[in-house]
DNA sequence: TGGCAATCTTGCATTGACTGCAAAAATGCA
DNA sequence: TGCATTTTTGCAGTCAATGCAAGATTGCCA
């Protein structure tokens, strides 16, 4: 089973062949998704483009959608990451927009991008791409309010925020994927922004002078 | 299989011992699942339990999943109504908030209470969950468009004021769950609204004076 | 170099969700 | 009562996922 390195010293040829092996599933993988579709792909069809036995594809992912979300942790990494390193005084506000910003501008290449299509049509993976929206938001959540040196009564509102900016990553997204991106991702990014600060500012306003 | 009424008339013995059924199943189902889980419920267990044969389940519900979310739908239709019964002059942030309200305070007795333990627990369930929020949040969105005449380019406004909005009764959920309902559904919603509208004004204005 | 121990890979068997199909049972109606 | 329609069921089969133990590989050291 999967067990990690035995001292810190450079990877031998076990951790090699074993990563060689966990991208040949994957490649195979999202080769025959993509081709074909998630659901008409069985295991055993992957494992022997990947050549290996059935068996062994659940000693490198534990299932079969894995495959597909195993890369994007990282991206949630990358964020937590990113908010942390902002300074401290900034507020809540400016922090995710940068941290946002800059880590979807670092991310923006990866593969992910050819996947949109394919979980925007199983339906299988749409309920996990929506769970992993979920994660992010409670991962950035916990991140800011670590900024916020923990106070519990910080909490709803940096969950709310959190679930703000994540609804306006997941509306964005979606977006970049329905048109050609016309423009750089940077731009893309702060005009998303922009338009929900404005939108944040002109719902608080209507709601404060309603009534 | 299902097939709806053939003329208008009364519900007849057929249709009756149908709706019998199909409740007794999802009954028995959620007994087994409260009681010992979901995943080490076998679909045979509920059958059992119900007294139908394996394959008949099928015939009521197409997976294991949906006999838990298929009382969910209602609220999903229930909210479109509430929008859509909204004055066409009130502002979209006052009819959502109505609309809203009187959604949960409607719905807020049903058993749904009951699953939110079971859901947060069972990795695919909650899965589904957030899928629900979607959908939710995307039926929001027509409704809302659609009061304003469905002006595409007010699209992706109510797009991200659905995603807010939807985010915050996400997050009300959560918190309802977690502490005793000390206060009536009525107040729980409206103090909700009242801190999401203040925070929104919040971040508003602070992006708004930043830079 | 040979051999041992740890680790990986594989085959085999099993469970459980889900589907298609056709026979059998129940129901509605003339 | 008899027949057409609909429902329920049994059965066979596919596929994902898991446990287990035998077989192959690899790292290491005497």
């Amino acid at each position: 089973m999967a067990k990690n390195k035995r001292a810190e010293t450079t990877e031998g040829r076990r951790e090699r062949k074993r990563r060689q092996t966990r991208e040949r599933i994957e490649q195979a993988a999202m080769t025959l998704f993509l081709q074909r579709g998630f659901e008409a792909t069985t295991i055993e069809d992957i494992t022997e483009a990947a050549d290996v036995s059935k068996r062994s594809f659940f000693d490198y992912f534990p299932s079969k959608e894995e495959v597909v979300f195993a890369w994007q942790d990282a991206f949630a990494d990358r964020l937590m990451a990113a908010i942390a390193a902002r300074p401290a005084k900034e507020t809540s506000v400016a922090a995710v927009e940068a941290a946002i910003t800059a880590t979807v501008i670092a991310s923006v290449d990866e593969p992910g991008l050819a996947l949109g299509e394919l979980i925007h049509r199983t339906p299988a993976l749409k309920a996990r791409d929506q769970l992993k929206y979920a994660k992010l938001e409670q991962k950035l959540a916990e991140a800011l309010l670590l900024r916020k040196g923990g106070d519990p009564l910080e909490r709803p509102r940096m969950r709310v925020l959190a679930a703000i900016v994540i609804g306006a990553l997941r509306v964005g997204a979606e977006l970049w994927q329905q048109r050609p991106p016309s423009v750089s991702p940077q731009d893309f990014a702060r005009e998303i922004f922009a338009d929900l600060w404005k939108m944040l500012a002109e719902f608080g306003d209507e709601a404060k002078t309603r009534r």
